[in-house]
DNA sequence: CCCTGATTCGC
DNA sequence: GCGAATCAGG
């Protein structure tokens, strides 16, 4: 794939909003990582402060507040993300809602996840693959968080995931 | 090991 | 100009 104006203006875009090289690989699409971070550099866009802190840089820190006793709506925290990201943090509030509801308990100190905005093309085999939205919508996404031994959504949502329903009531 | 960006250098 | 390979770092 070439460099046409429209890609590369999507990739001054992304760049600027602080997504990683691979995020923004991904999200072009044909291209890598590399291809990306070249062309930044061919471009003489400015670059990260530093070397893999990158990480740290693109996501916003969260302030986290001592646990507190069940207070649904306050374990969510007020972050200053991108406007398309409010909308996301408002669905998985509703979320963590239903299911308190039910009758999961909310585990000891999990805090609410917020998921990076992933594409489908940017799903690796460690991410969360937690659909999120309306597939038909454009602000689906999957959650994206990191997903242990490979399991194919992260702690939070294995538990969301696997609930046989009100199966299980007799047990303990 | 996972990830990040930075640089090099053959194409 | 492009980007895989490599390097350097968290």
């Amino acid at each position: 794939m070439n460099w046409t104006d429209e890609r590369v203006e999507k990739l001054k875009k992304l760049w600027s909003e602080g997504l990683s090289a691979s995020q923004i690989a991904a999200q072009l699409g044909g291209v890598s990582r590399n291809a990306v971070i070249g062309k930044v550099h061919r471009l003489s866009l400015p670059g990260r402060a530093k070397a893999g802190g990158a990480t740290t840089a693109a996501r916003p820190k969260r302030t986290t507040s001592a646990p507190r006793a069940p207070n649904y709506a306050a374990r969510v925290a007020t972050r200053t993300v991108t406007r398309t990201a409010g909308a996301t943090v408002l669905k998985e509030e509703i979320e963590v809602d239903l299911v308190a509801d039910q009758d999961l308990e909310l585990a000891p100190n999990v805090v609410v996840p917020m998921s990076r905005r992933l594409g489908l093309t940017e799903l690796t085999e460690r991410t969360c693959k937690w659909p999120i939205g309306d597939p038909l919508k454009e602000e689906f996404h999957f959650c994206g968080n990191d997903s242990p031994e490979s399991s194919p959504y992260c702690s939070y949502h294995t538990r969301l995931a696997y609930q046989p329903s009100g199966e299980r009531r007799r047990m303990r």
